[in-house]
DNA sequence: AAGAACTCCTGTTGGC
DNA sequence: TGCCAACAGGAGTTCT
């Protein structure tokens, strides 16, 4: 699925479509992606404004003039796309979309003032939208217990090390845990390690000394999870088998791994000499350098 | 209570 | 070529 980048990503493309602009028609073509939809839902989108739209983590919040947010989560395949003002909507069953897709995936299609259609795609499924009233989204069950913005100030040495302090799991799944940084996924984990040197089996708690102060090794990580982050969204994201932003532009982050997806090949690091590695830890594939990740 | 396993769903890929 | 198992960017729920 998208993560952190890929989703912001896709929230630069949309916002010009979406924000200020009206929702003039809603098709919902199916009850529930991951969850239900919301009750009335697509009475409660019609003929509303959109305020704003944000990032938080891996969820999209859309603002609505009502005082609601349209919390969207991409899950594994999620993917939106826009076809400008002018064209007339898919219909079911029409197999190529505009940009490659496949329409019996085609869930949910906004139509906006101006003509501008957003069609939301997602032919696993494991995404989903909800509301929730602005004033409590930060009370919301899903917004609640997330952890800090990887790119924001809250993420420093300290923090994490404090977050993974006695932590016997593995750094790997540490990193993962959406409750202690919010919108990194198993590429850039694995890529944001092998960036910091460090074995993503290694226990989490290794990242805290005594007193749960941040070690040296910790003090490296923070900013390799940071430049990773930083480094895609400026690529666009990664394109892999089924993501791409909104207009169709493909990400060229994937070109840029190190070792996502580079099992057996050498590793790129100046005089290591080692070989890229795949692991599987939580049922996930983790790859990473045995030589030069400890 | 932490940590790991299981679950949802469809599509693609690689090995025989 | 066909068939089938493994795997895919996530994360809530259920176990141990």
């Amino acid at each position: 699925m998208p993560e952190l980048p890929e989703v912001e990503t896709v929230c630069r493309g949309l916002a010009p479509f979406l924000v200020d602009a009206t929702i003039e028609h809603v098709e919902q073509r199916r009850p529930d992606l991951r969850f239900p939809f919301p009750e009335r839902f697509v009475d409660r989108l019609k003929g509303q404004r959109v305020t704003a739209l944000e990032r938080r983590a891996k969820y999209l919040l859309c603002s609505l003039q009502s005082g609601e947010v349209l919390i969207m989560h991409l899950g594994m395949s999620g993917r939106f796309t826009i076809r400008p003002a002018g064209s007339n909507a898919m219909q079911p069953g029409e197999f190529l979309h505009e940009t490659g897709g496949n329409a019996a995936h085609d869930h949910v299609v906004l139509t906006m003032t101006g003509g501008a259609v957003v069609t939301y795609n997602d032919p696993r499924r494991f995404g989903f939208m909800l509301l929730a009233e602005a004033g409590k989204l930060e009370d919301h069950k899903l917004m609640r217990g997330l952890g800090v913005e990887p790119l924001g100030e809250a993420l420093t040495d300290t923090y994490l090390a404090q977050a993974c302090q006695g932590k016997k799991t593995s750094l790997k799944a540490a990193l993962l845990d959406q409750r202690i940084i919010a919108g990194l996924g198993n590429i850039y984990v694995c890529e944001a390690l092998y960036r910091a040197g460090l074995s993503p089996r290694r226990a989490a708690g290794t990242l805290a000394g005594r007193g749960g102060k941040p070690v040296k090794r910790t003090t490296q990580l923070v900013p390799e999870i940071k430049a990773v982050l930083e480094d895609a969204i400026e690529a666009g994201g990664s394109t892999l088998r089924d993501y791409q932003a909104p207009q169709g532009d493909l990400g060229y982050f994937q070109h840029s791994f190190a070792v996502y997806g580079r099992e057996g090949l050498e590793c790129q690091r100046e005089g290591c000499g080692g070989t890229i590695r795949r692991i599987v830890q939580g049922g996930r594939s983790t790859f990473y350098c045995p030589a030069c990740q400890r």
